[in-house]
DNA sequence: CTATCTGTTATATAACAAATATAACAGATG
DNA sequence: CATCTGTTATATTTGTTATATAACAGATAG
């Protein structure tokens, strides 16, 4: 899986980071139980510190998406994935966003089709990237 | 219009100001030409300092949610908002909170309808305050 | 056992963002 | 003139981000 950091951007490395990592799993890029390079390995690779890929790792491993061992490294996290307080949490990430598209115009039924279409373009991830191996 | 600050919270006190001006707009408990609270006046109120809230003021001025006047002050701004390239600048928020959604087992119809309710429930904000006066 | 890999922790440093404090300026208003 | 408005400038403090270097504990392959 290809991993593209902007330095010029707003967000912070680590959070670039873990944003990809979360759509990559989200595209089917990343399957449970697959095991993700080592903190070393990647930081060289995209040419970060190691410090903040571990980072994003830890803030990763926090949140329920993968898991971490000493021995074998960083691994996808099995099915299911801790839910508990996961509306109120997606509830506050997206009350400002559905702000904003009001303040230009959108009403419910196109702001839920723009959120579904989105949805399925992040699933169609994995085909596009299967069209050029 | 109450605005509540979290000092404890992640996002910085000028983005959360940002984030509660933008939602009173969309909730229509701020209306296009209603005149803002000063930058001096609303710092007292909330307790924190001029320049943040400048800083929120002048961050919803470029992104074209209120107009800026020496004399008057700042006031939220009349319709319609330019919109080029919103779909993008959408795109570019909700992406990784689809992925999350998609990694928590919603498909794309659950999504775009969780969407669709948060929609609802910004706009719906206004009659709740309505009641309680 | 040795060498090498893994995550983890610690410390230090530099750069930047966030927030505050104080002060002043230009323009408009009563 | 006094008072309000946004705006700008300077300085300081604090926290975050990112880097660099180093070491530790556990597991694994030679």
């Amino acid at each position: 899986m290809i991993i593209q950091i902007d330095f010029a951007g707003d967000l912070p490395l680590y959070s670039q980071l873990r944003d990809q990592i979360v759509i990559g799993i989200a595209a089917g890029l990343l399957q449970p139980g697959e095991v993700l390079p080592s903190v070393r390995r990647l930081a060289a690779d995209i040419g970060i510190n190691i410090h903040t890929v571990n980072k994003a790792y830890a803030l990763l491993r926090d949140e329920g998406y993968i898991v971490m061992d000493r021995r074998s490294g960083a691994a996808v996290a099995g099915r299911p994935l801790d839910s508990r307080g996961f509306s109120e949490h997606l509830a506050d990430l997206l009350r400002p966003i559905a702000a904003e598209a009001i303040c230009h115009g959108l009403d419910a039924a196109q702001f839920g089709q723009f959120c579904a279409d989105l949805h399925h373009q992040v699933r169609a991830i994995r085909d596009i990237q299967e069209e050029h191996p």
